[in-house]
DNA sequence: TTAATTTGAGTAATCGTTTTACCATAATAA
DNA sequence: TTATTATGGTAAAACGATTACTCAAATTAA
């Protein structure tokens, strides 16, 4: 039986409620002995504090809720474990919400969270509807790797900029001119970033940049072999491939070995976010990692800070990423 | 402002709050003049029912809690996303808790979730500590992929024996004489019934047991990698290999490819789980499919039932595996 | 010694629901 | 007509904590 309460502790401790949760919380005056004489019972009893009686009176439930359009995939359960990991020893638990990036669900789940009375929310998700719902309530909110349209929510990002143009300087010390970019054919501001470094590398280097070398695509391996493959059809003249992402990497070099073009000898690659596949492929991919652990781990961190402290303003914040050299370079 | 209440939808309506909550819940008796009335006043105050007062009185959170070793391995990410999908649209949220294996931890975890209240538990995890927490309130729980020492608690496993039977028989179909098993060295129910299935195959095609075929190591690539390369260097005779887990057959993939042995001319390989590593890996691994969503959704449909009928007692499931016939065969 | 303050603890309201017991009134049966 | 039974609704007691007020006793200050 789970159900000893507050009130058996305090009629067999010959007390009132009252002074039981003083000690138990430890606010208040209570006198030491008063303090030993309840614990003793507590532990006769087996007492266990019931959280959801707390949390009708005290408005927080210790527990916050993620929205994630896929918890499979990698990238994104890794930084649930990293936003897990650091508000478990807190004494936050975790709901998990996986939308499927539809924005119908995503709304669902939000209003569900609300009503179970989350103290904080973390998106992973860029679908619209989050503008709507987050503004309903003002439940604390941090968001990973997207940008939301609210301006005061912080926003944890890696640094794609930096991580494009590392990426692509890479291949250029590696000899290449012609260098793809293969990319999400949508405008997100992670995209737009590692483009945006891609293309700054290559002036740095003083290689003009050719449109037509930008490739703009579906985010899937079968896209970016598709799209490689019609490249080298077109006999277009290209020694170097900066994929935007792992998957569109392994497409490419899917591509490539199909042709029996020679990687790197031939050709070199580069991917982004260093799936652990990236690894084991053979030949082995160089990529971009993302501290994905550490994104999760700093968004749970600020969003605590946020809960604790409404009026805290909290700045972006963005994870260094590091080249991880592999066969493909 | 979401601080309205049963009490203002009441007192605008002019009902007391046992009419509103006996609409709202579509129990009890009431007039449809006073339910429309009821419930226009819901919508003009937006009113949102108080899930943690609610619990309070119902004892009912609506929350079931997850105990995984590691959200980040596919194979359990994609039965959390089947236990995920099946609770949502019944109104259940799930907390994630990332055990890392690690038992105290597991105990932490069992005991916040006791306090907060979930209606029940899933187990991905075969720590120890799970007999202890389990026993002291009778949560309702279910557990997936191992075996529970408490007997009255329902399994769904895949199956082991046939995955093990359908994969050496591949094998032996492909004219594999001499199988070596690749499995963990720890007495695991899943690693035994993949073995037992095995042997059986050999046995219904007239190959004897040979016990120094079956080499056991811990799980992982390394183990699996250098555990087939002493095997090589000690000039064993063997044309098939059957790896109970795809990271061993990546990891024995990566030995052959190294001394050179031609997968499948020479050497066929089978692994387990069908990771999608296996399908983008080169050669592709032929492997035996899990449905990894169907055993989530069918726990967290056992476990809903037992949930709202505490009374019922359910069976053990085995989920039917599949052989994902690739290149390696 | 007396006044002021500190200390320890109790009382009771409150958080937002659900639910039981009860009471009118209206409809039906005898 | 009177007794019985539905019907629609109310009031109040939970559920298990927290906390703003009290207040007496003990301690300290004047």
């Amino acid at each position: 039986m789970g159900n000893v309460s507050i009130k058996d502790i305090a009629k067999l401790t010959g007390v009132s409620t009252a002074t039981v949760s003083r000690v138990i919380n430890d606010s208040g005056r209570f006198s030491e002995e008063t303090r030993q004489k309840v614990m003793d019972t507590i532990n006769k009893l087996g007492y266990r504090s019931n959280v959801v009686a707390k949390s009708l009176r005290t408005r927080k439930t210790l527990s916050i809720g993620v929205i994630v359009p896929d918890i499979t995939n990698e990238f994104f359960s890794k930084i649930v474990l990293g936003i897990e990991s650091y508000c478990f020893p807190k004494g936050y638990s975790v709901y998990i919400c996986n939308t499927g990036e539809n924005e119908e669900k995503e709304n669902l789940y939000i209003a569900d969270l609300e009503a179970k009375g989350v103290d904080g929310l973390i998106y992973l998700s860029e679908v619209g509807g989050q503008q709507y719902q987050i503004s309903k309530r003002r439940i604390p909110t941090v968001c990973i790797d997207r940008e939301p349209l609210k301006k005061d929510i912080p926003v944890i990002t890696s640094d794609n900029y930096n991580g494009g143009f590392i990426a692509t300087e890479e291949l250029i010390r590696c000899g290449c001119k012609n260098i793809v970019l293969l990319r999400d054919y949508r405008v997100l501001s992670t995209m737009e970033q590692r483009t945006q470094g891609y293309m700054y590398a290559l002036s740095q280097y003083d290689i003009p940049v050719d449109v037509n070398m930008i490739l703009k695509m579906p985010i899937d391996f079968n896209s970016a072999k598709e799209c490689v493959e019609k490249l080298i059809a077109s006999k277009t003249k290209f020694d170097g491939i900066f994929a935007t992402t792992d998957w569109l990497a392994i497409g490419a070099l899917s591509a490539l070995k199909k042709h029996r073009i020679k990687v790197p000898q031939e050709v070199r690659l580069v991917g982004f976010d260093n799936t652990s596949i990236t690894e084991f492929i053979s030949p082995s991919i160089t990529t971009i990692d993302q501290d994905k652990f550490k994104m999760g781990d700093t968004a749970a961190n600020i969003l605590l800070d946020m809960i604790n402290d409404h009026s805290k303003k909290h700045e972006n914040i963005i994870i260094p990423v590091e080249l991880i050299k592999r066969e493909t370079t």
